[in-house]
DNA sequence: CACATTTAAATCGTGCACGATATACTTGCG
DNA sequence: CGCAAGTATATCGTGCACGATTTAAATGTG
């Protein structure tokens, strides 16, 4: 009978295996920089909008405070990132770059650009890839 | 100047978050019967092929033997598979189902057609996706 | 047969993810 | 004002991932 269960069959295993390999594709050229792929998403972030508060940053990341404060920590320590409790609302962290931080970001630059060249993928298959992923982030997360 | 380090404009990080987006969408299902979503993983490859060697089912799902030997061993705590090392090869450990891990395989079935169907994809965009995210893993294992 | 080499799992250390709970601050309402 | 309810972050516990090393078994070579 089917082979609905078969391992290669499976949409969910396909995303999990390119997850893990874009990663892993990331990953040595971060270490050069002393980041993770995660620190690097939060860079992404702060590139940005320097100032975010870590609910905010939680929320472009779809990752909660229990994943981000010890991460943040950690990039604290290692004077990429600074966290600074608001005046107004003592509640509240806010996220800066440190000037070390903010140099990264053009060493950084050329990393997606070498990954995506290993791809294989046309620009116009990436652009339709990250799409679909988004569609499909989006179904998921809203209607559970 | 260049939007090239947007989040947003990231394949990377549509990939990342589309997967954590899966894994969440069976993750409650799958506790229900005990399992984690890389435990499911695991079942659909011993479902496929039981008596298969650590290494091998390692090779299909791209992760060693850090990641599966206290993998398997919670999995074995809990009576769902049975590691026994090979009479011929003492150093290979062989992975087999229990009865109860076989019968999970009835269970387990509808949740992927589920979360499909929460998807809002159709059998043919899946299909597209599933091919594109194998091709791009491939590319990226292989040219490291 | 000895012994270096290779191979299969296991172990170690670090860093995510995430459900659940705790803590501390703020706000709204009587 | 006083206190309940709400909010922002932090903490706790468990389970992956993965680079690096270790242990033990098998194999090849002189």
């Amino acid at each position: 009978m089917s082979d609905a269960l078969l391992l290669d069959s499976q949409l969910c295993f396909a995303l999990y295996a390119a997850s893990r390999a874009v990663t892993s594709a990331y990953a040595p050229h971060l270490k050069e920089l002393g980041l993770t792929y995660p620190q690097y998403l939060v860079l992404l972030v702060l590139w940005e909008s320097e100032g975010v508060r870590v609910t905010q940053l939680g929320e472009r990341l779809h990752l909660d405070s229990a994943t981000l404060t010890p991460l943040l920590k950690r990039m604290e320590a290692q004077g990429v990132v600074e966290r600074r409790r608001s005046q107004q609302d003592e509640r509240v962290v806010e996220l800066f770059l440190t000037p070390h931080g903010k140099r990264l970001k053009k060493k950084v630059e050329e990393i997606p650009t070498n990954v995506f060249k290993n791809s294989g993928l046309s620009l116009k298959q990436a652009r339709e890839l990250r799409t679909s992923l988004q569609a499909l982030t989006q179904r998921l997360r809203t209607d559970d």
